[in-house]
DNA sequence: TGCCATTGGTTTCAGATGAAACTAAATCGG
DNA sequence: CCGATTTAGTTTCATCTGAAACCAATGGCA
């Protein structure tokens, strides 16, 4: 039973994934995953606040303080002041930050491609989609 | 970029689904996931050792060693010794095991269904098709 | 204005986790 | 047979993680 369970079953594929990748990025750049996902939402939407990156990247709070740290200690990040809340750290790429950013995407890229090559076109498009549904139903369970 | 990235939208897949199930079961059972797992394969099959369990759930051996012991300790599963190697325990569910399994498999079909709802028939089928093949290529990742 | 509830973010504490070391048993090669 | 290697499983240690407590600033609202 539990092969064919879906819960188990996407488990294993996220895993096998993940794992792949986090160990790529650890040995390479001492970078975890929780920080290379904020790296990635700030590549594309700078000034953004922890709880906004906290959002975008479902990922819970302690997680983003802590992995905001990290980054900001390496330099690979700043927080500057909200001008209007002073509780408000607006967080960008620095320069290392946006370098890192420029040397990964395409790394990630190829890894989400070589996944994808099992698939053809038209696969590809069905698995966005089937999971787009799911993604949805699963917000409320 | 994150929203659309594969590996990104499987994580947070999973982790939803896991979260949702993890909880309940915390709750109602004093059940980690692993356990359930663990519970799950026995099952379905019994006398396996720990390292055919852990090759069945994926799980690694550390894991399912912790596990074993605390299910063992709530007298859910029993390991008797292997006759031609004292090393192996084979491991099955006791009748308290099974009344568990008997009672946890229905909810977690029930979730799963509450999740496949959003797909019709063909949907789940393609999904079906598309999750073994992504298992297979991301064994080699 | 001045209190109270809320919000953004950090720290703490306790439990989970994985890699590596370890123990004990079995197997292999000579 | 007997030492070297492998295998099953456990323990240890250092790190990670999440829930809850906490702190500081803000936004009602009386």
């Amino acid at each position: 039973m539990l092969e064919a369970f879906l819960p188990y079953r996407l488990s294993i594929l996220s895993n096998r994934v993940s794992r792949a990748i986090a160990k790529r990025y650890a040995k390479t750049f001492d970078l975890t995953i929780p920080e290379w996902r904020i790296i990635a939402v700030l590549g594309r939407r700078s000034g953004l606040t922890a709880k906004e990156v906290a959002e975008a990247t479902e990922m819970d709070k302690v997680a983003v303080s802590r992995a905001v740290a990290k980054l900001a200690a390496a330099k690979r990040i700043a927080a500057r002041a909200d001008a209007s809340d002073a509780r408000k750290q607006l967080l960008s790429l620095t320069s290392q930050g946006e370098s890192l950013h420029a040397r990964i995407a395409p790394m990630a890229l190829a890894a989400e491609r070589r996944l994808l090559a099992a698939l053809d076109a038209r696969e590809r498009a069905q698995l966005h989609s089937l999971l787009d549904r799911l993604l949805r139903a699963a917000e409320t369970l």
